[in-house]
RNA sequence: GCGCGAGUGGCGGAAUUGGUAUACGCGUUCGACUUAAAAUCGAAUGGGGAAACCUGUGCGGGUUCAAGUCCCGCCUCGCGCACCA
C-alpha cells in the first residue's frame, strides 16, 4: 500500500457516504433513538470557523459512538440564515440577502462536507426558506392569540449603528453584542413577547433537565428572582404640590395637571417593591426614580427648580454613565414626605438615579441601616439612619432568657490604647462589661460598669458603637439559655485622670492597655463566645479613627438577617419571621401585599430591518391589530430596491406602498401590513422540530413524528448563547407544550457548552488582531480532515477554552501516519496466525491486553465526554502496538480502527476494507472487551517508607498481602531507610503501595 | 460588589474512592538514515546535584501512614451579572 495521503481517501469516502444515505435517520425505527443536535450556523461570508470546526466534529464524534452502539441517530444540520450580518454583506456586495444567502450556504455546505460529518443531509433547510418561516410566522400568531404578543410604546434599546431595536439580552456591557456600538434609549411601538409569564418556569423546569451547574446557574441568575413585597406610602397630605406650569416640561405633565384638585388621600400613594419589608420601621427617607411619573406632581415650589435640573441632568446621562456602580450617589429633595405605615412617621420624599424606573416600581423606601445604598446616600444628604435589625452572634440556644447589658471598651487618646481586664492569666483577657439594672439607661449602664470593674469616672465622650447585637451563652449559675441584647460603646477616657481610682468591686483584676491588633487577638484567644466583642473593638476602631479626625461615627451598614429592635410589636423577633409577619400586618391595612419580582423584561421581539420574518399582522382603523389568516402564510418578503434600514425606526418594507397596502381579513376595509420583522432568535427558537419533520407542509410538523422524536437528547453548543438562544427557546418551547403542540415541557434533555478555540496568541480570534484560523486551509494543505478533526479535539476538554494549536494538528498527522503504516506492516505481513499461542506472558498477550484496556478506555471516554483522554488512550496504544508489531493482526488492527472510527472516520473507512473486512465499518458495531485480557500476570508496586518513594516491587499478580509487604520490607533501598527502627504500621493498597510507617 | 469556574514542566494538558504527580501531544537535545535538507525512526527531557539524595501541583496553615485531590485562611486569572431595592 501507499502513503498515507488524506487528499485520496476523504473524498473518496465522503462520496460513498453521500450516495449510500447510510446516515440518514430512520423516522419509527425499532432502534432507540438518539438526536444528536448542534446550534446550526449562521452562513456569514467568513465560511466555516474553528469555531463550528470543534463543535460539529464533537457532535459527529458523539453521532458516530452512539450509532456504532446501536441507537437510531438523527444529526442534523440546517442555516441560521436570517439577520443583521447577511443584510450588511448583502448591502456592501450590492446583491439581494436571499443571493447571499445561497452563495453563503453553498461554502457552507462544501466545508461541511469536507469535514465527513455524518450529517442526514435530507432534513436541511435555512430559516429563509419560505416553506420554514412559515411556520414561525404561524407559531408567533398562536402567541398573538393568546395574548402573548403584543405591542408597547416602551424606551427600548437602540443600536444607532444597525438602526433598530434590541433585546435586553442583546446588550452586553451597554453595547450591542454584534457590532459593538452603544445602545441607545428610544421611544418606539414594538411587539413584545410575555416572556416574563415564564419566569418562574424558565427556573422550575431547569430541575427536569441535565445542564451544566454554570449554564443553569447563569439563567436563574439572568431571570432575576427576587420574593419581597409592595408596599403603599401614603404622600403626607400638608405639603400641597405646586402646579406645574406649561414652560416647565420636563416633569410637567397633564396627568398631574388633571389629577390636581379632587384627591383622596388613598389615591395619594407610592408604591415601593422591597424585598426586606422586616426593615420597614428603619425606612427613615424614600427615593424616586427621576422618570417616576409621580416625581411632577409632589415636587414643592421650593424645591421644582433644583428637581427638573436633575431630571433633566439624569437624562443627559448616557446609559453607561449610570449603570457604573462606583459613582458617588446623587439625587435631590422634592420638598415632599410620605408616611411610613408601619410607624406614621412623616419621612422624605428624594429622587436620585440609583433608583431605576425599569425595575420594581421605580420607587423605593430607603432604609439606610441595612442597605448599603441607602447608607451612602443618607450619610451624604444627613439623613437619619435608624437601625431595626440587631446582628445575632454564636449559635442560637432554645428556650433562651432575654438578659440585656452593656460591653464598654475603653481607650485611651493619650497612649491610643485599649483596655482590657484580666487576673492572674495574662494571655488572655475581657471587656468591662455587664447587665443593665432597672430604671437605668443603657449609657448610665456603661459608666456604672467601668467606674465599677476599671475604676475610670472621668470620660470625655461614651460613643455607642452601632447597632446593638445580640449573642446566646449559657448561665452556669442559673443553669440556663441566656440571649443577650448587648449595647456596645467606646469610652474616649479623660486624659486628666490617668489611673484607675474607685475600683471598688472587682478588686482582683486588673488592666492592662493594648494597641488594637493586640487587645483583638488576646480577646479572642478568651474561652466562650466572644465574636461579638470582636465585632465591638473592630466598630470601636472606626470610631476612634472618626474622633481623632474630630468626624461624627456613622453606625455600620448591616444588610444581614438578625433580630428585630426598634420595630414596635416585632421586637426580639428573628428577622426573618417578622418580615411575613409585616407584611400580612400591612395588608390587613391594605397598605401591602406578597409579591415576586423578575429581572427578566419582556422580549423586545420587532426589529426594523429587511431580512428577516414579517411579522405577519394587518393593522385595520377599525380592527386593530389583526392577525394574517393561516391559509395566506407565509407573509413572504417583497423584492425591494434598497435593503438599508432607516433612522426613522421603521424597516425597509414601510417604503413598499403596494406591499404595505392591503385589506383587513375582517372587514375587507383598506388596512395596512405591519413593516416591522422579526428577530434573528425567531427562527432558531424551533428550528430543531422542524428537523422531526423537515418537509411537511401541512404543519411545522406531524405529531406523531413530534412524539417519536421527542427531546434533543444532547444539544451542544456556544457559552454565549445561554441566555439569548438557549432561554428564548426554552420560553418558546414551553408555550408551545403549554397550547399542545408539543409532546414535552422542555427542548433539550441536555445540555453542554463547548469552549471558544482562542488564537495561538492566547487572544480571541478576530480579523481586527489579524489572527484568524481558518480551518479549510488545514485540511487542503495536505494534513486532511481527521487530522483537523483529531487536533481541535485533542486540545483540551471539550468544555474548555485553550488557545489553538497548529503543531497539534501537525502531531495527529503524524499519528494517522503511524496508523496507516502499522495497518499496512499487519496486512503485508499477514502470517500471525497465532490466535493459539499461549506461553507465559507472550508479546501477544501484551498486545491483546493493550488492546482490551483501550477498548474500556475509549469506551468509558467517550461516555464522559473526555473526547482528549480518548486520544491520548488510542496514542498510547499505538505505541504499544509498535513495539511487538509482529504479534498484530489484522482482527486486533480492524478493532482499533473501529475505535478510532468517531474521530477519524475517513481513514478508519479505509483500512477497515483495506484489512479484508467485508461489510463497511459502519455496520460493525462497537467493540466490547475482555475482562480476562485485561489480567496481569504481574504487577508492580511502589514502596514508601514514611510516605515517600522509596522503590518499586514486581510481584505476582496473586500474591498475597503479607508476601508483598515482606517483599517490600526486604528492597535493599527501603532497608537501608528503614535501619534499625521497627516499622510501627505496614500499610497496603492493594494493586498500588505499600506504605512503612517507622 | 454578587454568582460560577480555574491555577500542575518551556507549551496544550493527564491523574476513579486521598495511594508511584507530570499520561498523551507539542517543543527542545542527542543519535540513526541522507551528499545535504525535509520527512521518518530511536533515545533523553520538572528543578538542584557527580551521586546518594533533596525538592516540586498559586501562597500560608491543618487533617492523614499518605494530599494536585479533603478542611481553614489568602492571592491571582477567566467567564457571566452588576446601583435589580
Amino acid at each position: 500500500m501507499k502513503r498515507y495521503s488524506p487528499a485520496d481517501i476523504e473524498p473518496k469516502w465522503q462520496k460513498k457516504w453521500t450516495e449510500s444515505r447510510i446516515y440518514a435517520a430512520e423516522d419509527f425505527s425499532d432502534k432507540p433513538k438518539f438526536v444528536m443536535l448542534t446550534e446550526f450556523p449562521y452562513p456569514s461570508g467568513a465560511g466555516l470557523h474553528m469555531g463550528h470546526l470543534r463543535e460539529y466534529t464533537l457532535g459527529d464524534i458523539i453521532a458516530r459512538y452512539k450509532r456504532a452502539n446501536g441507537y437510531n441517530v438523527l444529526f442534523p444540520m440546517g442555516y441560521d440564515a436570517f439577520g443583521l450580518p447577511t443584510e450588511n454583506y448583502a448591502i456592501k456586495n450590492k446583491i439581494s440577502p436571499q443571493i447571499a444567502t445561497d452563495q453563503n450556504t453553498a461554502v457552507f455546505r462544501r466545508q461541511l462536507d469536507m469535514m465527513g460529518y455524518s450529517i442526514d443531509w435530507q432534513r436541511s433547510f435555512a430559516t429563509s426558506d419560505p416553506d420554514y418561516y412559515r411556520w414561525t410566522q404561524w407559531m408567533f400568531l398562536q402567541f398573538f392569540e393568546k395574548g402573548l404578543a403584543y405591542r408597547d410604546e416602551i424606551a427600548i434599546n437602540w443600536c444607532p449603528f444597525c438602526k433598530t431595536g434590541l433585546a435586553n439580552e442583546e446588550v452586553v456591557n451597554g453595547r450591542h453584542e454584534r457590532c459593538d456600538n452603544l445602545v441607545e434609549k428610544k421611544m418606539l411601538k414594538q411587539w413584545m413577547l410575555r416572556i416574563t409569564d415564564y419566569a418562574e418556569r424558565l427556573i422550575d423546569g431547569l430541575a427536569d433537565v441535565d445542564y451544566p451547574p454554570r449554564i443553569a446557574d447563569q439563567q436563574i441568575n439572568w431571570i432575576g428572582k427576587s420574593v419581597g413585597a409592595e408596599i403603599d406610602f401614603v404622600i403626607a397630605s400638608e405639603n400641597p404640590p405646586v402646579i406645574a406650569n406649561k414652560t416647565s416640561s420636563v416633569i410637567a405633565s397633564k396627568q398631574s395637571m388633571d389629577r390636581h384638585g379632587d384627591k383622596s388621600p388613598r389615591d395619594d400613594k407610592i408604591t415601593v417593591f422591597t424585598t426586606r419589608p422586616d426593615t420597614i420601621f428603619g425606612a427613615t427617607f424614600m427615593v424616586l426614580a427621576p422618570e417616576h411619573p409621580l416625581v411632577a406632581e409632589i415636587t414643592t415650589a421650593e424645591q421644582k427648580v433644583e428637581v427638573e435640573t436633575y431630571v433633566r441632568a439624569a437624562q443627559a446621562k448616557s446609559e453607561i454613565e449610570r449603570q457604573e456602580t462606583d459613582r458617588a450617589k446623587t439625587g435631590t429633595f422634592t420638598g415632599a414626605y410620605a408616611i411610613n405605615p408601619a410607624n406614621n412617621e412623616k419621612i422624605p420624599i428624594w429622587i436620585a438615579d440609583y433608583v431605576l424606573m425599569g425595575y420594581g416600581t421605580g420607587a423605593i423606601m430607603a432604609v439606610p441601616a441595612h442597605d448599603e445604598r441607602d447608607w451612602e446616600f443618607a450619610k451624604k444628604y444627613n439623613i437619619p439612619i435608624v437601625a431595626v435589625i440587631a446582628r445575632d452572634f454564636g449559635e442560637k440556644l432554645e428556650n433562651s432568657k432575654q438578659v440585656e447589658g452593656v460591653v464598654v471598651i475603653g481607650y485611651d487618646p493619650t497612649t491610643k490604647k485599649f483596655m482590657r481586664l484580666t487576673n492572674n492569666n495574662v494571655k488572655s483577657g475581657w471587656l468591662v462589661s455587664g447587665g443593665r439594672d432597672e430604671n437605668e439607661t443603657f449609657e448610665e449602664a456603661a459608666r456604672r460598669e467601668l467606674a465599677e470593674e476599671a475604676g475610670y469616672v472621668k470620660i470625655e465622650k461614651l460613643i455607642e458603637l452601632g447597632v446593638p447585637v445580640y449573642s446566646y451563652y449559657y448561665n452556669d449559675n442559673k443553669r440556663s439559655n441566656r440571649r443577650s441584647l448587648s449595647h456596645n460603646f467606646l469610652a474616649i477616657l479623660d486624659s486628666s485622670q490617668t489611673t484607675s481610682q474607685n475600683q471598688e468591686t472587682h478588686e482582683d483584676f486588673s488592666i492592662i492597655w493594648d494597641d488594637f491588633d493586640e487587645i483583638y487577638k488576646n480577646v479572642e484567644t478568651t474561652e466562650g463566645g466572644v465574636e461579638h466583642w470582636l465585632h465591638a473593638l473592630k466598630q470601636a476602631k472606626v470610631a476612634v479613627k472618626n474622633y481623632e479626625k474630630n468626624e461624627e461615627f456613622t453606625p455600620e451598614m448591616f444588610a444581614g438577617e438578625g433580630i428585630m429592635i426598634n420595630s414596635g410589636e416585632f421586637d426580639g423577633q428573628d428577622s426573618t419571621e417578622a418580615g411575613k409577619a409585616i407584611v400580612e400586618w400591612l395588608a390587613k391595612k391594605d397598605a401591602a401585599r406578597a409579591k415576586t419580582q423578575y429581572k427578566l423584561r419582556d422580549w423586545v421581539y420587532s426589529r426594523q430591518h429587511y431580512w428577516g420574518e414579517p411579522i405577519p399582522i394587518i393593522h385595520c382603523e377599525k380592527h386593530g391589530a389583526v392577525a394574517v389568516p393561516d391559509d395566506e402564510l407565509p407573509v413572504e418578503l417583497p423584492p425591494v430596491d434598497h435593503y438599508e434600514p432607516t433612522d426613522d425606526g421603521h424597516s425597509p418594507l414601510s417604503k413598499i406602498d403596494s406591499w404595505v397596502n392591503t385589506t383587513c381579513p375582517k372587514c375587507g376595509e383598506p388596512a395596512k401590513r405591519e413593516t416591522d420583522t422579526m428577530p434573528n432568535w425567531a427562527g432558531s427558537n424551533w428550528y430543531y422540530l422542524r428537523y422531526y419533520d423537515a418537509k411537511n407542509d401541512k404543519a411545522f410538523a406531524s405529531p406523531e413524528k413530534l412524539k417519536y422524536w421527542g427531546m434533543a437528547d444532547l444539544y451542544l453548543g456556544g457559552m454565549e448563547h445561554t441566555t439569548l438562544h438557549l432561554l428564548y427557546s426554552r420560553f418558546h418551547h414551553q408555550f408551545l407544550y403549554d397550547q399542545g403542540l408539543v409532546p414535552t415541557p422542555e427542548p433539550y434533555a441536555a445540555r453542554r457548552g463547548q469552549g471558544i478555540v482562542l488564537a495561538a496568541d492566547g487572544r480571541k480570534m478576530s480579523k481586527s488582531l489579524n489572527n484568524v484560523v481558518d480551518p479549510t486551509p488545514i485540511i487542503e494543505s495536505g494534513y486532511g480532515a481527521d487530522a483537523a478533526r483529531l487536533g481541535v479535539t485533542f486540545l483540551a476538554p471539550y468544555d474548555q477554552t485553550t488557545p489553538w494549536s497548529p503543531e497539534a494538528v501537525a502531531g495527529c498527522y503524524r499519528f494517522l501516519g503511524r496508523v496507516w503504516n502499522l495497518a499496512c506492516d499487519v496486512i503485508a505481513s499477514d502470517a500471525k496466525q497465532s490466535m493459539d499461542r499461549h506461553d507465559d506472558k507472550s508479546p501477544r498477550d501484551d498486545v491483546l491486553r493493550i488492546l482490551h484496556q483501550t477498548i474500556k478506555k475509549v469506551s468509558d471516554d467517550l461516555e464522559r465526554m473526555n473526547f482528549n483522554t480518548a486520544i491520548a488512550a488510542l496514542m498510547e496504544a499505538l505505541n504499544g502496538f509498535s513495539k511487538d508489531a509482529a504479534e498484530v493482526d489484522r482482527e486486533m488492527m480492524s478493532v482499533f480502527v473501529q475505535l478510532l472510527a468517531p474521530f477519524a472516520p475517513h481513514i478508519a473507512a479505509e483500512l477497515y476494507e483495506e484489512l479484508g473486512n467485508t461489510e463497511p465499518i459502519e455496520k460493525a458495531g462497537w467493540p466490547t472487551w475482555d475482562e480476562k485480557y485485561l489480567i496481569e500476570e504481574t504487577m508492580t508496586i511502589a514502596v514508601q517508607v514514611n510516605g515517600k518513594l522509596r522503590g518499586e516491587i514486581t510481584v505476582a499478580a496473586d500474591a498475597s498481602e503479607d508476601e508483598i509487604k515482606t517483599a517490600a520490607v526486604a528492597v535493599e533501598n527501603v532497608h537501608s531507610f528503614i535501619g534499625n527502627k521497627k516499622p510501627t504500621r505496614v500499610i497496603y493498597v492493594p494493586g498500588r503501595v505499600v506504605n512503612v510507617v517507622i
